[in-house]
DNA sequence: ATCAGTGCAAAAGCTTTGCAGCGGT
DNA sequence: ACCGCTGCAAAGCTTTTGCACTGAT
């Protein structure tokens, strides 16, 4: 089994092995974000021996070392875990497919901006969510 | 015990019972969301054999009515409920205090034109969480 | 009298944790 | 060889569900 992110682990800290390598190959190839669980399965398959407990725990350390970053749709009750681009996330979610589509290009300042204009609320930080259908679903 | 929703909860075809009546006083008299857990450990102090679960089966009950409106905020994994008041439900959250600001003018309409004009998604409803600190926090 | 509503207990779903053994440095 | 990481199992927390009894109409 190589280990393709070696470098990048040691480079924050945190020691390269065999599961961690692959979840991170497995974020890098993600078009959206997934759950602990489809993370799970999708290494399972790689790996039979992994466990969703070591998932958890690995998105956990990513997401304290600011290598993932996590989010929670209303729907769902799940958390879900994307690779850190050091973009806003937000999402757009179809009501019918339910397939998550990342919006990254997000009017943030605009709403900042009507906001700060009403409120006494120093904001540091907002999260969006898009609900309605998708291009193939409407 | 008096059940000063009677009216209310006959119009919305479902019986009145001391427990929704009790639900529907605490709702009306919160200045923000609550949790189920919220509610009913303030109903257990006016009515001390409700259960939790008759909570639950009540606000689901209530939102399918479109009497409260359901929402998650991405801190607490908790379903958060409120009265719906068919305004759009945004909040702010102070990371200190942990209070909930719900936010009652949001520039929705910018959001939504701004998203249409570089996507092909159909906005049919959208939830903005906001995180930062109150006036007294900051 | 009927049947919706409730309390209780158990289960379900997601996530976390304790512990002993494994594996990377 | 050390100590962090992992697998496994159990527990934790929020929410849901089955069932028999209660209470509103």
């Amino acid at each position: 089994m190589d280990k393709p992110y070696k470098e990048f682990l040691t480079a924050h800290g945190i020691k390269s092995t065999t599961q961690r390598n692959i979840v991170l190959d497995l974020l890098h190839e993600m078009d959206g974000p997934a759950s602990a669980e489809d993370l799970y399965l999708k290494a399972v398959s790689l790996y039979p021996s992994v466990n969703l407990s070591t998932i958890y725990r690995m998105l956990e350390l990513f997401h304290s070392k600011n290598i993932v970053v996590k989010n929670m749709l209303s729907e769902s009750k799940k958390t879900i875990y994307e690779l850190n681009t050091d973009t806003h996330k937000h999402y757009m979610v179809c009501m019918k497919c339910k397939r998550i589509f990342p919006l990254e290009h997000c009017p943030c300042f605009l709403i900042e901006k009507a906001v700060s204009e009403y409120s006494d609320f120093e904001i540091r930080d907002h999260k969006l969510e898009i609900m309605g259908y998708c291009a193939s679903c409407k």
